[in-house]
DNA sequence: TCAAAAGTGTTCCGAATACACCCATGC
DNA sequence: GCATGGGTGTATTCGGAACACTTTTGA
């Protein structure tokens, strides 16, 4: 049992006998994958880093947590500064922590995912950062720290999710085609699907609602406009609707 | 940009101006969810903290990562000491970072999940629980600290898991009968199942081989034993193998 | 012989697949 | 008119659900 300033805390069953304090020398972070779709494809938001370690490298946005801060908190801090939005999805997928990641010291840090409608987003301009972009998923540079991992890790998340679950449309405007969907699927999974079996399946789901509205100024037959019903979602949720394709 | 003894570190873009070494007041600890399945029943391993605070209540098997060790394998000391087993299935799922989660200070503790099969597993003293034991997942004592929360996500997590990829064999001795492979999923998704359409399903996988042996000393008919192959369904994976029941 | 669990076969239905085809708009 | 993408219908196949039935062992 070890006994501190902080009271007897016999959590901890180390073997090793450094002092408690020296348990409190992690610095924690936070970084972003933050989604967006495109023009038909699916991309990443990239920020190039100012100044060494790794200077002139592009890297995945993110921040120390303060010692105040919850976590969850601090990832809505860092995508609000960066994007100039409240209220977009985000999610935790994977805490990171090898040794020797952060030249800076032991910085663990915590890897969350953000979902956002490119049409909402306004690049925000940045001190820490000299430069700030979006980037193909199928087309990203080498990055600073572990971050390619921690992309990889985290679009691997994004593919496993959008099957059970109805996140793809936090990348898209609220209102929408069917091809719209089809397109992100595709971007998303790297695979192409028949439209007919697609619409089909997309629209047995039930959590689709027709407008009636349709689009305009298209050098096409104009396709009809649809909306995601959330509270449908969650009623029907209990009979684990699929979205496997 | 800030400077400091680590460097110049402007990857963090942090707006309240603490000095740098006050990023690096965490404490980080792991957090074990170890399942084992016996006699039917899915069970958790829990311990008995043996002081304050949350003296006599149990709590999910956990330490404080030493700077100088990794995420996985603290992880996997942790395991180690506990279950004396080595080589068993550990995986992360979740970081609870709340800001008042743990009355000592801030620690944030990563959570991992693991498997262990119960023929193998012999109970370890230990100097820093006053009791330790398996419960059934239905029946879960209130937990220190925010373990409830913690068990809560790990089960969900393994829930999830079992329906993507064929974890649960991890769970069993290396031979087993088919019924075994129900009865896990049965206790673990508490549902019932159709015995022949499930016997369809799990062979159709084409991940589990026939062994030339049969139970021995059962009061009915004895069932056929087979092996899980990882081999096969390594090379099945492109396909994309399907649990879901 | 009986209880208990192992194991097989068959029918039915709905969902996924693979297509062929028609429709509305801008230029 | 024609290119472009929007949108519909159908025949076929495959897998899941439901359920009835036979087999093999110990006691």
């Amino acid at each position: 049992m070890i006994n501190n300033k902080f009271g007897s805390v016999d959590h901890f069953l180390s073997e090793n006998n450094l002092p408690f304090e020296d348990f409190f020398r992690f610095g924690l972070s936070v970084d972003c994958v933050i989604f967006g779709y495109h023009h038909g494809t699916l991309k990443v938001l990239l920020i190039q880093r100012g100044a060494d370690p790794f200077k002139y490298q592009w890297a995945i946005p993110g921040d120390l947590v303060s010692p105040e801060e919850d976590l969850d908190s601090s990832a809505e801090r860092i995508l609000q500064h960066l994007t100039g939005l409240k209220d977009i999805y985000v999610e935790q997928f994977h805490t990171f922590g090898q040794r020797d990641r952060h030249p800076a010291g032991r910085v663990v840090t915590v890897g969350y995912f953000a979902l956002v409608e490119s049409e909402k987003y306004q690049p925000v301009a940045s001190h820490w950062a000299s430069d700030i972009g979006w980037f193909d998923i199928r087309n990203i540079p080498p990055l600073a720290f572990d971050h390619d991992d921690i992309l990889a890790k985290g679009i691997e998340f994004l593919r496993k999710k959008v099957r059970t679950e109805p996140v793809v449309f936090n990348l898209l405007p609220p209102k929408f085609t069917l091809l719209d969907i089809q397109g992100l699927y595709e971007a998303l999974l790297l695979e192409k699907f028949d439209k007919p079996n697609f619409r089909k399946k997309i629209l047995s789901t039930g959590v689709l609602v027709p407008l009636d509205e349709v689009q305009t100024n298209v050098a096409h037959r104009p396709a009809k406009l649809f909306r995601f019903d959330q509270e449908r979602y969650d009623t029907l949720k209990g009979n684990t609707i699929n979205f496997e394709l």
